[in-house]
DNA sequence: TATTGTTATACTCTATAACTATA
DNA sequence: TATAGTTATAGAGTATAACAATA
């Protein structure tokens, strides 16, 4: 059975929608993640505003924005990351009342071990699909994120047109 | 550009991981169904907690194991649904230590217009994708969820293996 | 006065331990 | 003693309001 005759037959009116379904995945997704991070000390959230900031340095409320957290909530995060010295906070000499955000040195190596340990869970996740039909699925969750954006967190949402739809 | 070569072109490691996406429009997905339950007085849980009796009756054990939700957590969750009598509880006359919780009339009738909330949201999710696509997607992240199966909330995995019961 | 970042507070969700009634 | 359900409590996550520094 292939990709396509599974989805004329998934296409019988399910009991769970797919929205629900990716609810409950997420929900499963965002578990893994957090037990796989917990050895390196931090959490999914942590993990996303580092991402971020590896495709460049912002303020505070631009990453508040692109990683979908919420900027009072960001100071703690922020904070959490300082003290390990995986990011470095300064004034913007433009506008003293904003931080510069930027990720240092060691936070860009913390990054590289901890990449390993996001495709460890993106394995396991996807361990039924072969490399094909993962890609089928990044392309089509890629897409629903590009269109959802106002509500989900993208920390790299350059990424998100490189398909060039049509 | 069909499904297949734009999963080609995605294949160039994505900054975003699946994984992570599949986490983030998980986190979407569900501030919008609590949205959209919200008018009905009653939260995401409760709606799973429905749709896995729809099923069929069984104990409160059985049914925080199949909606994934801890058994002390479900107490609540029941009182809630009992007190709008949308579920009831008796005792099991074989060990009276169980209780048998089923889906009342009322309940099965709140479900249909709720089914209509749920489509309005899976509609405003997969808004970019085509039916076919929608497809696709549904097949490709049931496999996932029966692959994770012991993590995942599946109100219906009757479903999942494309097995028909009736 | 408006904005950036911060602190304090409260509310929800979740996990743990202890209690009851049955077996 | 063990199990099903319940209750109480503490922890993490999240949202809101008020405050200090700067524009």
């Amino acid at each position: 059975m292939n990709i396509l005759e599974q989805a004329d037959a998934a296409e019988t009116r399910p009991c769970t929608s797919v929205g629900q379904l990716i609810a409950a995945l997420g929900k499963t997704a965002m578990r893994r993640f957090a037990a796989a991070l917990e050895p390196a000390g931090i959490k999914p959230r942590h993990l996303n505003a580092l991402l971020s900031l590896r495709a460049g340095e912002t303020s505070q409320q631009g990453l508040a924005e692109a990683i979908k957290v919420d900027s009072v909530q960001l100071v703690g995060l922020l904070n959490d990351l300082e003290s390990e010295g995986l990011v470095e906070r300064r004034r913007d000499p433009a506008d003293r009342r904003r931080h510069i955000v930027a990720i240092s040195c060691k936070g860009e190596q913390r990054l590289v071990a901890l990449d390993a340990a996001v495709d460890e869970v993106d394995d396991g996740l996807l361990a039924g699909l072969d490399p094909h039909e993962r890609g089928v699925l990044h392309g089509l969750l890629l897409r629903i994120a590009a269109n959802a954006d106002g509500d989900t967190a993208t920390p790299c949402p350059s990424e998100t047109d490189g398909a060039s739809p049509d």
